[in-house]
DNA sequence: TATGAATGAGGATTCATTCAT
DNA sequence: AATGAATGAATCCTCATTCAT
């Protein structure tokens, strides 16, 4: 009935869930996520109606946890370029420190059960990001796009190059300032 | 003499599959593809030797496909700009006009049951648009990156892009056009 | 705190095992044992990891079923044949008696399912018997022939024995008494 | 319809199916048995009503050769101890020698797939061996008791005789006499 | 007659969810 | 509330048999 009474055992299931996710997929049973969590199979069901609403819950914690990260420390008195670079890289550095967290992410993204009001909840706590995307278009060749789409993109690069980061760590430094270089030449 | 293996069927089963995976997601029950295709479901095991043979098969099938539609009547005289600019605006128009092969390809595209071997082939089949990417960025910013990390950028980008020209028909065309030149902007 | 596992509902398969065993052989379905056990399908793999798994516990009990029938009662004192009779005859006893269990156990005897491990756990289950028949032999013209050997040309009268007090139950007792005394000049 | 044109193809079925089924029991597929035979699957059913069909055919002609092979060479003219002798160690040649044929026989003597019109006609294959059973026990202790009991003791003394030479070639022959001489002391 | 593709019932096993304790 | 046994629908795949060629 989705009554938690301890916070701790909350948290422990949804650790359980992005370790179980990462590794084998969206298809591992509950019973799996759960013994990992050490807790009982039915337990799990106390604290998430149905694993539909785990994964949406996770999805939208894993998204806040993302945008936390990059948004962390933000030097807001710095020109928008030096803001801009501060999110790029701790978003990256995020998503490579913790790849459990991202590979579960990336399995949630394209499921079917994530519902778009998550999808929306998850897209809000970019808000930040989003701003600064806003302030940086702002005189640029793209000034006149939907901010959305220019969003989706960088999200898009985002995830690419993370990949490259994650598969040739000795030059992810590299790549990580080649990524932000381009996006910057898209777009101011 | 018995009635021959027909190549009708193999791509009846592949269209259900595509349709069928487009709506209902790698979970759809094999059952329902051979339904939809109209073949028993012990047919579809003479066709494929495992769900998974299957979505391997479609997946690269799609994948050659995708590449084809992008480099059909490739104008191979032209600047390279022209070229490049042919290859993205088929390549998202392929993905707009056959959206659900295109939902398919990104449900198997995140699959584990996807090799490594069949996302070679993948990769392979769009050789064509990886030299026209080695030439565009030959003497710009990006030219010491790693071609593959380019790849996967634009990869990103078209993906990004399809989604935004789905979601906004009336301005598809637009959005194709702004993200062209920001991949220009981008690479050269 | 949950329902505890039932001893009783484990023994309710094992139970319905031999009784649909013993009808429809080894073929099956779990969900008719299941069903006859009042069970659900699903909770009989609760009890049992798989179906070979089944079949070898079921093995392995039918088989100490047998040897402690053989050996109850068993008249410690009195001389060796007399003590052999009473094994023999209450061995037979138990199969005419529970000719269900009899027949699943012929039927697992020659399962490719049954591991060698659990014969080996069946064997050492009439390591009384095998005793017995040791000290039989002693003196008598057998006495160099491997100790398997004998026991497994006992077991096969054993087996022959049975078939034919079942098909002819009026005259059980005068071919038990007739077997005994072959196997008697057999080995003394 | 079992109509039957080439006799050679029936007989390549036939020894494919004990090949197969000496290796896999009598679960495996009828497709493999046909492979095996080097016809199609359907041909299969041209020789053969159904798969049980084809058992039970099998099972007579194992059970046949199995007769001829203990007679073969039958020293009509030696006392009845000669002969029966013969007759037993010819008998476990033809186990150990064909040790497939005596496998597929064994999966086949338990399957209730084997009618009981069929294991009459095994017996009456075994008729020769019956009647020097007969001859041999006329004036021993078991004189009265019914034949056919007689024959299914000695009987399933070869089964065991012939696992154990199996298991135990370097001794097979000390074992094949110990076990005659066993069987002598038995009936005469 | 020979072939092998087509069929579809059947079967072991899994797993989200419920519920007795 | 916590547990874990119970449930049974769902799913992939097999295989004897049929039938079009």
């Amino acid at each position: 009935m989705a009554r938690p009474r301890s916070e701790d055992k909350r948290s422990a299931i949804m650790s359980a869930a992005i370790h179980v996710i990462a590794s084998q997929g969206l298809g591992a049973p509950t019973a799996t996520i759960a013994k990992e969590a050490g807790v009982s199979n039915g337990s799990l069901f106390n604290y998430f109606e149905t694993k539909a609403d785990l994964l949406n819950q996770l999805y939208i914690e894993l998204k806040a946890d993302m945008a936390a990260a990059a948004l962390d420390e933000l030097p807001s008195e710095s020109n928008i370029r030096k803001q801009m670079l501060h999110v790029w890289s701790h978003w990256l550095l995020w998503a490579t420190s913790c790849p459990e967290k991202r590979r579960a992410l990336v399995h949630l993204g394209v499921s079917d059960d994530i519902t778009s009001d998550s999808r929306q909840t998850g897209r809000d706590a970019l808000a930040g990001i989003t701003k600064l995307l806003e302030r940086s278009r702002e005189n640029g060749p793209m000034r006149n796009a939907p901010l959305g789409f220019i969003v989706s993109m960088v999200d898009a690069l985002a995830d690419a190059t993370i990949d490259y980061m994650i598969n040739d760590p000795a030059n992810a430094d590299k790549h990580c300032m080649v990524a932000f270089n381009a996006i910057w030449r898209m777009i101011v």
